[in-house]
DNA sequence: GATAATATGTCAACAAACCTGACGTATATT
DNA sequence: AATATACGTCAGGTTTGTTGACATATTATC
């Protein structure tokens, strides 16, 4: 039933790596999220919202701004799902101290608990593959990774204790 | 302007290695498909017809229904993607010879010039990323990659040269 | 050879999560 | 006082996914 072979066209050794680490991301990443869109999709959430719920929950009082840098989206979309968030009361929003036109964001006990569901399927899926992996390839992940991301956001990943 | 250092809530040292993965692959996902996405903007296609596009390129004389296995949606959702490529001519499809139920799929001239185009900004991305890295940060990123896929398409991966 | 299973397609209705564009208000900056 | 910023909202549109039902061609089975 159904076969697929890895595929011809290897025009070189090279287009191959190449074409395998695309697919490596796209498989890696389908599942990655899988877990969690299924608990989300029985709470009536979808994946944006893990996604504000994670950031947020990652960088308490975050501006709306800030929140919407990350996330890439435009304010309109960004909106509906904090919209919902906000009154079904797992975000809270506080005025700016310094500057009280911003809207700060936290998440509430019941925000942090649901975050702390979703987000521990791909902990865990995580941490299984660190573990089967070792340090040395855990180096090699997190230093790929950066070089693909642009150099913006590289930043947000310092070496290790700076809190 | 817009503050978020990299957070506190850091339980354990584990704890923020295993969030700045999470993190890692959300802003590479993002920023990796971000050219492509333009692109497919352009033709007035969506990143549903890249993926398509893409393993459809990947495996020639693919099956619908092995198709459907990789991109996990459902026939209704490849349906209207699928009928826009072909109807433009992008792909065409042949009866299977041995089984002629099967429609089996494959890019036009056309579809492989697209193909290429659509693919070749992520291609140069992940070859920069793998050239500033080198070899044993590759491994290691492919290991966890595959580490945190679901087993079922891990075997796509095999070691090298199996066509 | 009738029956069941498989591979695919299609119609219809719906929802999630994006988008653009326009406009409004509160607050800060110059 | 004028301009810019941070945020919100109204209105309408697209893409990409969903479920459910049903149809057709072909293959497999009893």
């Amino acid at each position: 039933m159904t076969d697929h072979k890895p595929g011809p066209n290897p025009l070189f050794l090279r287009e191959e790596d190449l074409r395998q680490a695309i697919e490596l991301l796209f498989f890696a990443y389908r599942d990655f999220t899988s877990e969690a869109d299924a608990m989300l999709a029985r709470n009536g959430f979808g994946r944006a919202h893990h996604r504000v719920i994670y950031f947020v929950g990652r960088h308490p009082m975050i501006s709306v701004s800030a929140l919407l840098d990350i996330l890439r989206i435009t304010k309109q979309s960004l909106s509906r799902v904090l919209g919902q968030l906000i009154r079904e009361g797992f975000i809270i929003q506080h005025k700016g101290a310094t500057d009280r036109r911003q809207r700060l964001l936290e998440l509430t006990d019941k925000g942090l608990e649901i975050e702390r569901q979703l987000t521990e399927a791909q902990r865990q899926r995580i941490a299984r593959a660190y573990r089967e992996t070792g340090g040395e390839a855990v180096q090699g992940f997190r230093s790929v990774l950066l070089g693909i991301m642009d150099p913006p956001d590289r930043n947000r990943f310092s070496r290790r204790g700076d809190t």
